[in-house]
DNA sequence: TGACAGACGCAACTTAGTTGCATTAGAATC
DNA sequence: GATTCTAATGCAACTAAGTTGCGTCTGTCA
């Protein structure tokens, strides 16, 4: 956790970047929650640690962290804010219960590489990127009533 | 294309709903337009057919056809606003140009039905959706310079 | 031709995020 | 430790996309 920290940290600083409150604040926040996090969660957690800060800081290290390959974005197909989660690790996709809202990682072996080919060898069209998302009802949530 | 028009709005008159100007005028709309459409497309399209209504009318309608199936929602993983398109039809989703911003349909042979039951035996997670979308860069755009 | 409920219009509000601009503060250099 | 340079910050005002409340209108059926 905290080695991944100084990694991240380092990186940024190598690369000329100033280590502030806020950006060493976020960065934890996503080491320490693996599951993906909205501008307005991490403006009210940061607010936990951090006594003042304006949002539109966070809002601006969002997009620095997104800009620099530290973390990645995410659209939930059933909200409308955006979630950000750690860019690191394997590529994943999530399991989102309408119910509680609780939200699982998954990993589909062999993914969507072999239809993505297919799509640019009949379309000609190249897939840089793919979204993927089940929504549903979670174990939990169906054993209830 | 007007008889589909007809069936949709039968069948809602059918069901005790009134045939109104600006409900007649979206389903036409989305009949004619095969690729999903947003609230403000709706809106701005719409304003060259009828002269006087109200957005939150607008919001309204597409809000009263979701709710009785006629449309569905999607929401892009690139943009904020949510789009609708006729619910009928296969199942399918898109290939969307990061460059021009175009959207084509694609039908996925099998879908995801496989993985769906691994994930139910596997987690106990019921999917009941999922929402896939293919980000890139089309024919058209790969061949421009 | 009423009457009733579904539909509509308007204004005000909310959520999620953005922009401009003046000020502050990391960190490298002196 | 002081200086300097610019990345980062704070604040206020603004925008996009939609929502809510409430009073009025209008399709439709009797």
């Amino acid at each position: 956790m905290a080695e991944r920290l100084n990694e991240i940290l380092s990186e940024l600083s190598g690369r000329g970047f100033r280590l502030t409150r806020i950006r060493r604040g976020v960065v934890e926040l996503f080491i320490t929650n693996a599951l993906p996090l909205s501008a307005l969660e991490v403006i009210s957690m940061l607010g936990q640690s951090i006594t003042t800060f304006n949002k539109t800081t966070v809002y601006r290290e969002l997009a620095f962290l997104k800009e620099h390959g530290v973390i990645k974005e995410i659209q939930f197909p059933h909200e409308r804010a955006k979630r950000y989660e750690l860019a690191t690790g394997e590529h994943h996709h999530h399991l989102i219960c309408l119910k509680c809202r609780k939200v699982e990682e998954i990993e589909l072996e062999g993914d969507l590489e072999e239809q993505e080919k297919k799509i640019l060898r009949s379309r000609g069209f190249h897939v840089t990127n793919h979204s993927l998302e089940f929504l549903g009802i979670c174990q939990t949530c169906r054993w209830q009533a």
